[in-house]
DNA sequence: CCTGCCGGGGG
DNA sequence: CCCCCGGCAGG
């Protein structure tokens, strides 16, 4: 009789808070259904598929239901960020304006060189909870001041000559080379690396990749409880900017069709392309969003991302790969560059797994014999 | 050989 | 869009 109203308000409160979780419900029924569905109808297993993708879709517009719905609790922030946030604003938006971004080549850790995942196939892995977000944490604690995302520079590459392939090996090699170096050593006094958040309306610049993360997970993801938790989600809604302190002569070398020294980039190839489905890959871990393997692999070759800075307002549903493509891009796909295939996965296909007989089993992309969806490498 | 899958084409 | 498939290329 008292407690009523408590009991209420609480469980408001907790719903809210946990919708994200609503993914998994989406995908357990989803699944229900899917298994129910595969006694009777073949070809199924696509529409799982389709499914599961419109699911992401449908919790995507929820988490921005509640975003903006839920008056997000006060997110903490250091003074920092804020101070942070207010005098780098203006610098982003002049810089925007004025030239074309350089990503900063950013700092790899050897890890992520031959790691567990390679030439954008990533492997979570499956030791810890948080292995999905191996380049993204642990680089972040390590390398504070350092970009930690496999954030690009985009443009040049794009002005290159398209040359014969041996020559895409050679620059992979030569980028290689370059991540040693501490940093390209051109250009990086004065450069500072900020993070700018991409979520409509926001615009948020913080320094730090985990703080742009932490804002993006508690003001726009409304997740609140679990500041640590993260399932990378937060990683579509941001990118990385260098702001230039003192020159523009920055922007200008950007664009000079030969400037191979400075796309050094870390061999951090389509890592983000993943991401979509990293939520899914905790439980379902066959199914993924379509393109999000083949997608980025191709598109890094023409993408500048100006493109995405001037219109943050889309989200990473269906065309994850692109979302990201800002981040992917100055990256060298290793040993691979242009017109060259992909290394061709290794890991058991729907095919193999599951035989020419059951061909109605195999993800829609075995089917249509692109690269696979369900098992990727 | 077999197999993954790109590129391209048809509905 | 969705879907197929020729044919190339790695193994």
């Amino acid at each position: 009789m008292t407690f009523p109203a408590f009991q209420q308000e609480d469980v408001k409160y907790d719903v809210s808070q946990k919708l994200p979780d609503q993914q998994f419900l989406l995908f357990t029924t989803k699944e229900e259904d899917l298994k129910t569905a595969e006694t009777k109808k073949p070809n199924r297993a696509h529409e799982y598929e389709k499914e599961n993708t419109r699911s992401v879709c449908l919790l995507e517009q929820k988490r921005k239901v509640v975003s903006s719905n839920i008056d997000v609790p006060p997110a903490r922030k250091s003074s920092e960020e804020l101070d942070m946030d207010k005098v780098t604003a203006a610098m982003v938006l002049t810089s925007l304006s004025t030239s074309p971004l350089v990503r900063s080549p950013p700092v790899r850790p050897n890890e992520s060189l031959n790691g567990s995942w390679k030439e954008g196939g990533f492997v979570p892995s499956s030791t810890s909870s948080s292995g999905y977000w191996s380049w993204n944490a642990p680089s972040d604690q390590s390398n504070p001041s350092t970009p930690s995302p496999p954030l690009s520079a985009d443009s040049f590459k794009v002005f290159r000559t398209p040359s014969q392939t041996d020559d895409g090996i050679d620059e992979a090699e030569t980028s290689n080379l370059l991540f040693d170096e501490p940093i390209p050593r051109k250009r990086k006094n004065s450069m500072k690396v900020m993070f700018k958040c991409l979520w409509k309306n926001c615009g948020k610049v913080l320094s730090t990749a985990a703080g742009i993360q932490k804002h993006i997970r508690t003001i726009h993801l409304g997740r609140v409880g679990e500041s640590d938790y993260s399932d990378g989600e937060e990683d579509f809604y941001y990118t990385e900017i260098r702001l230039n302190t003192d020159s523009v002569a920055d922007g200008l070398s950007s664009l000079s069709p030969v400037s191979p020294s400075l796309a050094s980039p870390p061999a951090f190839p389509t890592q983000d392309a993943i991401r979509p489905e990293t939520s899914c890959a905790k439980t379902e871990t066959k199914l993924m969003t379509p393109l999000s393997r083949s997608a980025p692999t191709n598109l890094y070759l023409v993408h500048t991302d100006h493109a995405y800075q001037v219109s943050p307002t889309h989200n990473r549903p269906a065309g994850s790969g692109e979302q990201k493509q800002s981040h992917t891009v100055l990256s060298s796909p290793p040993r691979v560059a242009f017109g060259l295939r992909k290394p061709r996965g290794e890991g058991k296909k729907c095919r193999k797994v599951y035989g020419m007989e059951n061909r109605d089993m195999w993800c829609t992309a075995c089917r249509w014999k692109k690269a696979c969806q369900r098992f990727i490498d």
